[in-house]
DNA sequence: GCTGTTTGCTAACGGTGTTCACTAAAGCGT
DNA sequence: ACGCTTTAGTGAACACCGTTAGCAAACAGC
């Protein structure tokens, strides 16, 4: 195992006694970022409303800043708690097959995040789309550091795959040395860095995740609605095209229509 | 020649005489959109309201509905022109070079998106980000229709690059029958469909598109400013990779720092 | 039981989109 | 040049929104 450690949600200060108030506390506080999530797919990210959360739990508006700071730092909670809930149905997908046959784990895994993000596509683009003008004072550390989490999903399985000598690394004569400086401190900072990762892994990582990235939001944000209605064959074809280029057995999906397991909800 | 006529404005009814009064009509409109366009890269998408238009032009906010039907259409309006204005980028970095050396005005136009979305983070979410709940009556055409008047900038280039025969199509057999059917279907909406251009192509394109925009909306959404400050060295290698794929010969940028001509603005 | 903290409320300010009734002006036909 | 029609723009109003300030009730710990 390569990764250092980063699975580990109890180095925090200890939580001893929940103390009553504190539960009711967090229990509010679930409630608001739950009827704001709700409010999200139903209308939108301009839909959610601090007056509309409030009115549906039976409070009024100010009475909600005394668990959130503002409607900006609400949307970042529930952005962090999309983030988790996320790399749990990749990780709840992933551990449905085998777990010694990492070609079908990855496979299985990519294919959860496509379908996730088609089942929850203003999650996804709240999650996934630009931050807008983030009003400079919102603290985003929440949804920063859920994002990260969810990273290590697919960190963990890229691990095993180099591990496993899959594919070959690119002519480090390709990588500049400040792209090579980029990609250390991007391993740097996820955690993702360890004495026998290379950066030309670091870069081969990246470059799958953009192409991930650029096919599910095409799809997701319907930038080809009007001239596509199907975008699967295409993303499966890139899916294809990207496992190829790792080294990873592609096979077609089993289920013609809706795939991907996921057990929440 | 392939592609079908896409680029003839004067089909519309005769235009004669704009008749004074449509023509104080237009230039007041265009007044709104580029208010409404300053308050847009100033503020972000919410930072567009039509009070403060109508404010700043010395109006109030309902007179402004004898030219828009509300703040929804007011946006498609902005974000039509600005598809507009990008190709009118892309189209003059092209024109910069050697018309015949198909290579380097693929690399330029390009790069000249790139660059023009990094220039105009919050323009460019407008166009190519999530499209929000679109409050179901809003009219889209006109920036479907400027998004393929853009398109097109590319269309002629990739036409171009698929007269010289410059890249293998893949193997149709990797083209099932359901994917030949979006793809026949994409490139008859996009004006892209000529007796002489196989699917296999419009696969090839699609492929690059999908990969250049993800690469892009990766850096301008600034999903990986956390992580990595300077992309241009990850955006020149999947760069790399793309016209390797296409057969295009690839070079470096000559300017270290900010490249891509740009004469506007 | 008293005290200090936490919780939630009301009132208020300033901002927003949108509709409606209305005036004033510009254009046009004769 | 007159009158009529179309248009541009206004003001008031309604229903929302985020946010702050001050205050009353409920609660926790001593």
């Amino acid at each position: 195992m390569y990764l250092s450690k980063m699975t580990e949600p109890q180095v925090d200060v200890e939580k001893r006694a929940p103390s009553r108030r504190e539960r009711v506390r967090e229990a509010t506080l679930a409630e608001i970022k739950g009827i704001a999530r709700n409010h999200l797919v139903a209308h939108g990210r301009a839909g959610v409303s601090l007056r509309a959360v409030a009115r549906e739990m039976g409070m009024t508006a100010p009475g909600l800043y005394r668990y959130v700071s503002g409607i900006d730092a609400l949307l970042v909670l529930v952005t962090a708690d999309l983030f988790d809930e996320l790399a749990d149905a990749v990780a709840a997908a992933d551990a449905s097959v085998a777990p010694e046959d990492t070609d079908l784990r990855i496979l299985t895994s990519l294919r959860a995040f496509r379908g996730w993000a088609l089942r929850h596509p203003v999650e996804f683009a709240a999650m996934f789309g630009p931050h807008g003008h983030p009003t400079p004072g919102t603290d985003l550390t929440p949804a920063l550091e859920a994002a990260r989490r969810f990273g290590a999903t697919f960190f963990v399985l890229f691990d095993r795959l180099l591990a496993e000598g899959r594919f070959a690394l690119p002519d480090s004569g390709l990588i500049t040395p400040e792209l090579s400086r980029e990609l250390q401190a991007f391993a740097d900072t996820c955690g993702f860095s360890a004495p026998h990762i290379p950066v030309e892994a670091v870069m081969v990582l990246s470059t799958c995740w953009v192409r991930l990235y650029g096919v599910v939001c095409m799809e997701v944000f319907g930038h080809l609605d009007f001239v596509m209605r199907d975008m699967e064959p295409l993303f499966e074809s890139e899916l294809q095209n990207l496992l190829t280029d790792l080294g990873v057995r592609y096979q077609p999906p089993e289920n013609t229509a809706s795939d991907t397991i996921d057990t929440s909800e």
